[in-house]
DNA sequence: CCGTATCCACAATGATACTG
DNA sequence: CAGTATCATTGTGGATACGG
């Protein structure tokens, strides 16, 4: 997730995507398209997943409007909102901490190569 | 991690051990052994992949003894310690929405196998 | 537009056995 | 006691192509 880079970090919202889906979300219902887009490289069967994972544990609601050309969106429900406290204070932990363990890490790095050397 | 039941859950520190050893490290240090007796069936190579990371991370710090039999200790840093909130904020998210996810999932479960049958 | 259907790659975890 | 070495398994995510 680059969206707070916590990639290169210990604490994860659910899979790789979810917490991404919850950000795009948060200021009211999106598209299936829109969300692909906004969201790098996601294919749509992993998108599909991700947000019928969401829909069965109660985080959003996909509504599905009878027109031509279809259009469905998707829209946060209480529950989701409620994560998002906790994506803040996730990211904030990582904003504060993450110069830290980048540190630790060339630290580390560098004394194991100096013992191979 | 059933240490707050967050399998059903969202939310996860790091990968599937990481937060445990948090908790286990936060009242002192402890043993590898030790650790090992109470996290339930870590394999020895799983464990040790574990602290390795979390050492390489900066969240503990890992000393041997030099005695016979071998004695080793692990020990959260600060910025390992820094994780307990963030832990801690995450299980009273679970504890709180966790009975709403399992409901969620009876019903979006119920009415499909309705649709199935 | 909004997906499904197949197949595949890889990382994470586990089982088992062995060692300084 | 505190690991290492190998091998097997699984599960998540991705590539690609196609369908209502």
């Amino acid at each position: 997730m680059e969206i707070c880079p916590s990639n290169a970090l210990p604490v994860r919202i659910g899979d790789k995507w979810t917490a991404w889906v919850v950000r795009l979300l948060e200021h009211g219902p999106r598209r299936f398209t829109e969300l692909r887009k906004d969201m790098g490289r996601v294919t749509p069967k992993v998108l599909t997943e991700t947000l019928r994972a969401m829909e069965r544990d109660g985080m959003l609601t996909r509504t599905e409007f009878d027109e031509i050309p279809p259009r469905v969106e998707y829209e946060l429900t209480e529950l989701g909102h409620s994560l998002r406290a906790l994506l803040d204070h996730t990211c904030a932990w990582t904003r504060e901490n993450l110069p830290l363990i980048e540190a630790a890490r060339r630290a580390n790095d560098e004394a194991d190569h100096a013992r191979t050397a």
